[in-house]
DNA sequence: TTGTCGATCTCGCAT
DNA sequence: ATGCGAGGTCGACAA
């Protein structure tokens, strides 16, 4: 195990362990069943036999050692800033497998934020007739607006992009964007808000009134 | 390796394998190693030699289906609402395992937000002297608030808590439940909004105070 | 390093 | 099922 650490290849141990983490936070986590991995990047991940995320975990750019105390397998896994201690306390081993793995991460994703501002800037229109985009990612005090642009009228307009149905979160995000251009123009020409997205829930619907923000339903493109 | 899917065992398998997905976005990967492991549960993940997120993955609840053609493995994973498809195509497989695996998952973590509230409730003058909480997870028309109580002076005050350093987001929602509530009980008497956390970036102490609330530093104990 | 925000976020809980 | 917020969120990108 140890050795394949060392050459860089990807660690998969299956058995009976407890685990302990201290960091940013502390868990314990009494005897069961587990696979454990350790990645070639420092990455540790504690996985029981149910969930999609693991129990425990250590994230990239640890350094994993084994141990072996009392005749027992532990593997320990720290990093520092912040410092954080992962250890896998095995009672029984199953199986331990390594392999030799490089990997070209090349993927393609469709149906992202991104995709639907390509979306908006390709047809401007949608978010209403005679809108123009001027920027993307426009620098305000309080973040960058997804799109900012000009209505028919002249009027600044600050967009806000979302893939998907939203809440009350990203009514307060146009918002602030909103004020602090408000703020930063000092100017007492009225800025427009419009969310984008599928679809709103009822209280970030409420809270688009409260706010006097618009609403616009599009999603990404398919 | 279907075998071991009907008995509801953990699957791990590594080889060179191309991944499509489809379902709340759409994604392509191209060919390379990966460790593809299916639980019990439905769950499956992609991983590659790097990161602690999978690459690709499917949430619990998936039905998994092996299947074999031209030769070569397919592995195929479906949910429905929303509809959602992984196909895991191996051009190459090193090696498969498969685990009887039963876990009680009794993980106990310290350090979290429900921590930071009971020290709270314990020491109500860490928010400040003379504060008096009156209930936790308070009901407004905005959410509910961690911790509602009034200050010496009989004000209504609202405690947002956060286990660590907050940016905008935090205030955007101490600021919501203030608002709803000032609403709800229509009440002229101004209501404090008290931000807690161990500390907050520039942004949020601005945001802080354009709306006129107030921040205490306190972390989770220890 | 820190700040900010997107994410196929996941997860748990309540309605 | 949907809504809402926490998370050791992770990850990417910018300052």
């Amino acid at each position: 195990m140890a050795a394949a650490i060392e050459r860089d290849e990807m660690l998969t141990v299956f058995g009976r362990c407890t685990v302990e983490y201290e960091g940013r936070a502390a868990s314990h986590l009494g005897p069961g069943d587990r696979l454990v991995v350790l990645k070639p990047d420092g990455t540790a991940l504690v996985h029981t036999d149910e969930g999609q995320k693991p129990v425990n975990w250590q994230p990239p750019g640890c350094s994993h050692e084994v141990r072996l105390a009392d005749g027992a397998v532990r593997i320990e896994s720290r990093r520092t800033g912040p410092d954080e201690e992962l250890t896998v306390a095995f009672e029984r081993i199953e199986q331990v497998s390594t392999f030799d793995v490089t990997d070209r991460r090349d993927l393609s994703l469709q149906g992202t934020e991104e995709d639907l501002r390509q979306r908006i800037l390709e047809t401007p229109d949608l978010v209403e007739e005679g809108f123009t985009p001027l920027a993307t990612e426009r620098e305000t005090p309080a973040g960058a607006v997804d799109v900012y642009g000009r209505d028919r009228d002249g009027r600044t307009v600050v967009v806000e992009l979302k893939r998907k149905r939203v809440g009350p979160d990203a009514v307060g995000q146009l918002d602030r964007y909103v004020e602090a251009l408000e703020r930063d123009l000092h100017a007492n020409a009225e800025i427009r808000g419009i969310l984008i997205s599928p679809s709103v829930t009822e209280r970030a619907r409420n809270l688009l009134a409260e706010k006097g923000l618009e609403f616009v339903s599009v999603g990404p493109p398919e």
